[in-house]
DNA sequence: CTCCCTGCAAACTATTTGCACCGTC
DNA sequence: GACGGTGCAAATAGTTTGCAGGGAG
């Protein structure tokens, strides 16, 4: 409970830095987003903040998650079925693993990781800034539903 | 071009195998996406096929690609920006390097993958069936453009 | 008091679907 | 000849935009 009350901290800080504005709604969203460990969808998000705010609109929730896209406190996991999910607890790119049947999302750890990126670097000569890997699986709670 | 010609085969006769007809706009398609070293996006199959079969239309690109999706013939590459783009030449799940400035997008080899798919199923307990890895950067072309 | 933010509706984009006709097998 | 495939247009889903009124700084 502490990390997400520095978390949303540092949320709001960053906004005051950039000059944006701390709307009720907007603080909700921050909120939301700081203490997802379940990696949200749009819609969960808005879900959630109506129950605070029930005039709320959907374009806003959409144009504060893609403003906190700009600064870098939101990661979004784009998923190809058009379901894109947001990390608003650790922003910065890290692996996950999907479980297909229940879309439940987890973060593992692994290390390994970075010293792919330097390979990477030297064997293509990119510029590396960024990066993506989700592993897609069957976790361990659906596979004993079978 | 052996390699083509044999790639192009294997679809045929996969098409084949689940009773698929071959039509000539079929065969287009399944041509362009065989030869496709720069991973198309449907719009640009769509352009090329409209070369040789004037009257294609889109929904016919997008039958077709899902079909071969089906079958797992061809690769979806999902980025978030809504910029969807195929592989038919390598259809299974393999590492890739994008260039976020002129959208290039090449294959580098990453045998490391193969252990942190091991070390995740013994770490998560997940059935790991399929995986995605992506990195974003600028490639060596657009960095001397600067 | 000044703008930025919000909420509504309409616009947009990528993709999918319904249906009549066509062509492969 | 049967039935899957095609092409057109319309439908759908997720997201974005324009604009008027409201509230944070």
């Amino acid at each position: 409970m502490v990390d997400t009350e520095n978390r949303l901290n540092t949320m709001i800080q960053k906004l005051r830095e950039n000059d944006y504005r701390i709307t009720p709604q907007r603080l909700a969203i921050l909120k939301i987003l700081a203490v997802s460990e379940n990696h949200p969808s749009v819609e969960k998000v808005y879900e959630k903040v109506k129950k605070n705010f029930p005039t709320t609109s959907l374009a806003t929730v959409y144009k504060n998650i893609a403003m906190l896209k700009e600064i870098n406190e939101v990661l979004e996991l784009g998923f190809g079925d058009g379901s894109n999910r947001y990390d608003g607890n650790k922003p910065y790119p890290h692996p996950h693993v999907v479980c297909t049947e229940c879309k439940k999302i987890i973060d593992p750890d692994l290390v390994a990781l970075e010293d792919m990126t330097r390979e990477l670097t030297r064997e293509t000569g990119f510029k590396i800034v960024n990066h993506r890997l989700d592993f897609f699986g069957i976790c361990p709670d659906c596979q004993k539903k079978k």
